[in-house]
DNA sequence: GTCTATAGAAAGATAGAC
DNA sequence: GTCTATCTTTCTATAGAC
């Protein structure tokens, strides 16, 4: 059986599509548990591949970490149309996320992350420079910066009673008009331009 | 040299003192990292007592972490003299507390507690049980549980920011209006009675 | 390009001496 | 009531065979 060139196939000796299957199965598992709980065992585990190649591939799990997070807070990819619906939308992308689901969660990386020493800097610094810092240039006007801390904080609550605690209080009935609370404070967040 | 019987002396051979020892050492350390970056070892050194006794007197890791959290998230301890304060209240107690403060913070053990299997829902369960729920019959009336879930949620998310991200965006001049927003929004979540 | 084998460090827990 | 010594497991990382 050759390799066939599509992006779909599955060629069993190719370092570049080797290197993909661990990254992503690093994301999913970074998102699920602490830095510490997540072996490179079980990264290669899920990835199919020997453990070995981890390290070959990154040389060390602390670079595939950051390799992981690459991007994963940039905020353009998170923004609606329009600027006036950001707080329902923000929203949405927290609480439409099935706690179950094996996918890419920067928000639950970093939920995960505070606790531990070797990468709590990274996540923090990656956050701010992807989300906070061009989320505060787009609100623009008076006290931005601080503004976009805010709505920065009412994500971050919200993705913790969520996806860190999984509270039962906000699924099910109360997540509309959870969702639609939550939406108005951070909107009260963006438009202040008229003081 | 006699033992004393009074409360601030340190007298070494004594197991109710050593037992409070390492219960209080265990406190700030787990304040300060995850479950799993906290080791016995650390704990008895700073609470000066040899790392056997950690599993001697409290039988393992695991129960000594629920020993340390018992109690923490009390919202009696966290309540204003009139609930009209609540608001301003809550938020002072998260955004006054220094960064190298080597204290006990409940909220900052959830916070670092969330990506360990080990110890996850074991917080989970008494925030909801010591905090969300005794806050949601304190508010009584429609949607209870839900706005007790949201006035949390803009804790943890201050928290998080704060403490998790040591974000400089909630500090210095900054920091009293970020409190005067978060604590209305909070405030909004209180009073909806004449709904 | 991938895998086997293992080095080396660190952690939780425990038996038994003092 | 406390400490020394150690067992056992688990993890990252690497050298070298295939």
């Amino acid at each position: 059986m050759k390799d066939t060139p599509k992006d779909d196939a599955l060629p069993s000796r190719n370092a570049a599509h080797t290197r993909e299957r661990i990254l992503s199965a690093a994301r999913v598992r970074f998102s699920r548990q602490s830095y510490e709980n997540v072996g490179t065992r079980d990264i290669a585990a899920d990835a199919g591949v020997d453990a070995a190649l981890v390290n070959r591939y990154f040389g060390s799990k602390e670079k595939l970490f950051a390799q992981a997070i690459e991007g994963g807070f940039h905020i353009e990819e998170h923004l609606p149309d329009n600027m006036s619906n950001l707080g329902i939308h923000l929203v949405a992308q927290v609480l439409d996320n099935a706690d179950d689901s094996e996918s890419f969660d920067a928000l639950r990386v970093l939920l995960r992350a505070t606790g531990s020493p070797a990468v709590a800097a990274m996540v923090s610094e990656r956050f701010h420079a992807e989300f906070v810092r061009p989320l505060a240039k787009l609100l623009g006007g008076r006290d931005s910066e601080l503004r976009a801390a805010l709505i920065a904080s009412y994500v971050l609550g919200l993705a913790t009673m969520r996806h860190g605690l999984e509270s039962p209080s906000l699924v099910g009935p109360a997540r509309r008009k959870a969702a639609t609370i939550v939406a108005e404070a951070i909107q009260s967040c963006v438009g202040k331009k008229g003081e």
